[in-house]
RNA sequence: GCGCCUGUAGCUCAGUGGAUAGAGCGCAGCCCUGCGGAGGCUGAGGCCGCGGGUUCGAGUCCCGCCGGGCGUGCCA
């Protein structure tokens, strides 16, 4: 099969037949446009859809639907227009023009069959693609401060972001996976404060703790950790000078605890960049002259500010305090310079959590006043968590006493369950999470269920291996039951799931597909007796049931999952 | 008040402007002489929050209202 797209790659070739219909029927467009059949309007993005009714075929054009309206066509005349200078497409059988105006498309049985040894072939790179064409892209995410530990709702944006990560990746971008360490800010000054004052109230020394310090529990405990490990030895030392001290010590073993629960959920960083290096190697100093350049930089009431509203922002913002600290957001804005202009990323994706809401638009507006394209950042914004256990429903709040941590959730749920349930709601929404479903080791529980798929192919493979079968020279075109074709049919939409996650940026479909695909299978093995006393059909299904196994193993690892080969 | 997100089956949620709106759980049934029953099949269950609009076509886009969440600091 030929390739349609620029690949970079070694051995890159394009399985997917969709974007070779979308082509093709754009040539005829034009071609009925250079005939004369159709007025010579512009023509919209030809998309091509799974229609859901089988008896519209495989895939369905609209472009005659959406010509209709600037070309003054009936749009049925459109499509029988553009259908004359249809050429043969390998792996289509048949297409045909439907009222009001579709054009659909049959695939050829034999080619679908034949794409098994495709996916043999294939292994485990079957799904990838050139899509990105090796645009570089940093993704940005969790960057929680180090002042605590993580909550499940930044669980929630790791997986997330560690699961586009291996979609874009396996897509044809260069990923950078990176972690913002927020260690400057004031944020900081007081979590080490705190933590000092519990470490003096530990020993039984005199100690005041910041009105607005952190209250919670776990800053005892740090705090009765670095004074059994260290002593009294901050003790002397005049405040700030033990401030310091302590505090470095408490950041590395917040971090660090961080670190470790982010890889006991699979997630992990090529980079972790320290917002203080943005002092010390002068970026901060540069952007903040760039903008002043610029005229976007305004003194009064003793603070510097951003003048937003010269960019249309509603409000303008603090970048340095009256007291001569820089804000947060003047921090990210030299952060951000540093991706673009320094680290020269095509592409920057931040994923925040829902209470950074209104941090999205004004840093865009930085971007955009640093003379950066604000199409290049793109922030998602992971929406918050609720658990539930029955009736009790609890929220997840950083600022209530009752917060539910990462590591109480981890404690409970492991980690496939925890990483295929967050994926299984856009980011966009508010998502409840069952912990009592998440618990039960059952077929009511989805996890389960798609990686007993894995692990039951697993089993009919062993079984095959132990019995001395060798269906390498096995015959697909043996495969004619409806339910080894409804099989096949699944496995080939799955670039196209990759391709739509790749695009849109939501990975919620990979684990609506990981089920859709198990139910597939579940039905064919049903239905069809894999392993049996004729020999030859035994090892076509035996590459039907291969080939399955491949691309169950790449759904699942693609969201970070194990693919078991017994449970 | 303003900004962002959200409202789809009893519950939790999918649904790239298209043709008859889906899944899991729950509920009512059915299917084990053979490869993993942690399985398969069937059924009931929906004014897609409400009202306008755009469009040949709206769960999807726009406007208004109602309900829920988050944000709205010289916090991050």
């Amino acid at each position: 099969m030929r390739s349609l797209s620029h690949c970079y790659g070694s051995s890159c070739v394009e399985i997917m037949i969709r974007k070779r219909i979308a082509e093709v029927l754009e040539q005829s467009a034009v071609q009925a446009q250079e005939g004369g059949l159709i007025p010579k309007v512009s023509l919209p993005d030809v998309f091509i859809e799974r229609p859901q009714n089988p008896d519209h075929g495989d895939y369905a054009a609209t472009i005659a639907l959406k010509l209709a309206r600037a070309a003054k066509m009936n749009p049925l005349e459109i499509a029988n227009s553009i259908a004359k200078f249809l050429p043969d497409i390998e792996g289509v059988e048949s297409f045909s023009v439907v009222r009001p105006g579709f054009i659909n498309f049959t695939l050829s049985k034999n080619w679908m069959i034949q794409q098994v040894d495709e996916i043999l072939k294939r292994d485990d790179t079957y799904g990838d693609s050139s899509l990105g064409e090796g645009t570089r892209v940093q993704l940005e995410f969790v960057s929680v401060n180090p002042t605590g530990p993580l909550h499940v709702g930044h669980g929630r944006g790791a997986v997330l972001g560690s699961t586009l990560a291996n979609v874009l990746s396996r897509s044809g971008y260069s990923v950078e996976r990176e972690y913002y360490v927020n260690n400057a800010g004031s944020q900081m000054r007081n979590f080490y404060a705190s933590l000092y004052a519990r470490y003096r109230e530990v020993l039984g020394l005199p100690s005041e703790m910041p009105s607005d310090g952190y209250f919670g529990d776990y800053v005892i405990d740090l705090a009765r950790e670095i004074a059994n490990e260290r002593d009294e030895v901050f003790v002397g030392l005049p405040d700030e000078e033990a401030i310091a001290e302590i505090g470095q010590i408490g950041l590395e073993k917040v971090l660090s605890s961080i670190k470790e629960e982010l890889q006991q959920l699979g997630v992990e960083f090529e980079v972790w960049f320290s917002e203080q290096s943005l002092y010390e190697s002068g970026v901060f100093n540069k952007i903040m002259e760039l903008m002043r350049q610029n005229g976007y930089v305004d003194g009064r009431e003793g603070a510097q500010w951003f003048v937003s509203t010269e960019l249309g922002e509603d409000k303008d913002n603090v970048l340095i305090r009256s007291d001569g600290m820089p804000t947060y957001f003047a921090a990210d804005i030299a952060y951000h310079y540093n991706k673009f202009l320094e680290r020269s990323f095509d592409k920057v994706i931040d994923i925040w959590g829902a209470d950074h809401q209104g941090h999205v638009w004004r840093m865009k507006t930085a971007v955009r006043a640093l003379g950066i394209s604000p199409d290049r950042l793109q922030i998602l914004i992971s929406q918050m968590v609720s658990l539930r256990r029955g009736e009790e429903l609890l929220k997840v709040s950083k600022r209530a006493g009752d917060i539910i941590t990462l590591r109480e959730l981890m404690d409970e749920v492991v980690t496939d369950v925890c990483r295929f349930f967050f994926l299984s709601r856009s980011a966009d929404s508010h998502m409840d999470f069952d912990l009592e479903l998440a618990k039960k080791e059952s077929m009511d529980n989805p996890v389960y269920y798609v990686q007993y798929g894995h692990a039951r192919i697993a089993g009919i493979l062993r079984l095959a291996r132990e019995r001395g079968f060798d269906y390498t020279q096995g015959d697909v075109s043996l495969l004619t039951e409806d339910a080894e074709l409804a099989l096949i049919k699944k496995l080939l939409l799955f670039p196209e799931i990759l391709e739509m996650v790749a695009t849109t940026l939501e990975p919620q479909h990979l684990p609506y597909y990981a089920q859709d695909l198990a139910t597939t299978f579940h039905n064919f093995y049903e239905r069809c007796r894999v392993i049996s006393g004729d020999t030859a059909l035994t090892s076509a299904r035996l590459k039907l049931v291969e080939a399955t196994r491949i691309v169950m193993a790449k759904t699942l690892h693609v969201m970070g999952m194990k693919a078991p080969e017994r449970m």
